[in-house]
DNA sequence: TAGTGGTCTAGACCACCAT
DNA sequence: TGGTGGTCTAGACCACTAG
């Protein structure tokens, strides 16, 4: 069959402008689509999305370029394909949100599980340095989390995290913030972290850092700075946590 | 057409043994073979590989199933793939090996280039950790190369390598080895570095790091432990890298 | 213009899962 | 047993590159 053969059948398809330039290849539109339909709320954390067969017919589009999107969609862990039951949207469950963006691991090779106490939620405006990260303008309301996480029973991270307010109305009123605060995110403000960028340095502990890890001033710390993005690639939450690494490391796959 | 119409047309490829438990797709026995002719030397770094159309007709197969066999390798980034022109065999150019396995950047954002300074290449016999991280039996002979990496002038990285000398027999003789190594180990060695595992720590600087670094012993130093994989997934290197982290930063990407 | 990888389709069959 | 994703094939056309 010919390429442009299904040209404007389905009005939320580009009919593709076919002029080099424009291009834009059908299992992408798919993807963004469907990726669209995802960040808006149109199916739940875990809900299951129509089968691929179903999705061709609803597009207008052959089964294998669906597939071609969701494949696509699988790889950046927006969705999860199960062989003999479906495909479902990801979830911020703890399990997930561990395996993806926490890093810190015993240096036995023992994954850790984090016990986090929140000791402060409070309003404020951004920095200059939240603004940029969080790409919002200097002085727009934002929350501050700080918090301290413990591993095997010792306070090993302190850190601090920056959420712009108007995403998280209400969030500085509740009680018992837990401890995967993705999962928060995700089942009561409809937001789903995808992808995360971390900047880490080494530096000495100040007096505050010092205190919440029982360390001395000066103690070296593994500083980690992290930006997350939504679904739609949008900042959503800045932190900087400090870690002590006594016992434990950072794991950076590279390939 | 049906799946198992190919059985055994090409003796490389196992003639599908169909029962539930050995099953093995295809395109994954393709990707195999063709990693292994890649690992053994078959093809030189940067050369260009037969066409999928030849591949597909050479090993009694369909384009498509050749296809998902070279984008699993693309994506493991063992070749290059390149409309119009071919696909190739991936090279540890500078770029490449810069970009792929080089995360210290800028506090700016600036991409920075780093200089090294060989201060020795000794050869000796694997301790534990060595033995461990290299795969190795103790006391197997290796190389350690000792270098001290430089960011715009200034000494930044104070770090040491440990070889299984069996893979690289007349390395401790060389001259002026380069600063990117990874590009030595594949063209003179026939060993192309395909994958790697970090750990990182903080540290307080030794007596040795703060001398080679220009600071003051005890100050904060990002540890970097490194082991290095061939194409075939063998552990080729092991290395720790003590970083000063001033003015610069460690990236790290999570999807 | 010829050759390469990239996209799209159509249809068959297989492995896996729930029922 | 029926439905889902996964594999494999076959063939057409498109976009890109080089000579």
């Amino acid at each position: 069959m010919k390429g442009a053969e299904h040209a404007g059948i389905t009005p939320q398809l580009i009919a593709d402008p076919e002029g080099s330039p424009g291009f834009r290849p059908l299992y992408k539109q798919v993807r963004d689509l469907l990726t669209r339909r995802l960040a808006d709320g149109f199916w739940a954390p875990g809900a299951m999305l129509p089968s691929e067969q179903e999705l061709a017919a609803t597009l207008s589009v052959s089964q294998g370029t669906v597939r071609k999107a969701l494949d696509a969609m699988a790889a950046e862990n927006l969705i999860v394909r199960r062989q003999g039951r479906g495909t479902f949207v990801a979830q911020q469950d703890d399990e997930r949100v561990l395996f993806h963006f926490f890093r810190m691991t015993g240096d036995d090779g023992s994954h850790v599980f984090p016990e986090s106490e929140v000791e402060s939620v409070r309003p404020g405006t951004a920095g200059t340095a939240e603004a940029e990260a969080l790409g919002l303008d200097p002085d727009t309301p934002v929350l501050r989390i700080l918090r301290t996480r413990s591993l095997g029973g010792r306070p090993v991270i302190a850190e601090c995290l920056t959420l712009p307010a108007r995403l998280f109305p209400g969030l500085e009123d509740r009680r018992d913030l837990p401890n995967n605060l993705y999962g928060l995110f995700a089942d009561q403000y409809g937001i789903s972290i995808a992808r995360a960028s971390e900047r880490l340095k080494a530096v000495g502990a100040d007096r505050d850092a010092a205190r919440r890890l029982e360390l001395s001033e000066g103690a070296p710390l593994l500083a980690i700075e992290r930006t997350a993005f939504s679904v739609m690639g949008d900042p959503v939450e800045w932190r900087l946590s400090l870690c002590a690494t006594e016992g434990f490391h950072y794991v950076s796959e590279m390939r």
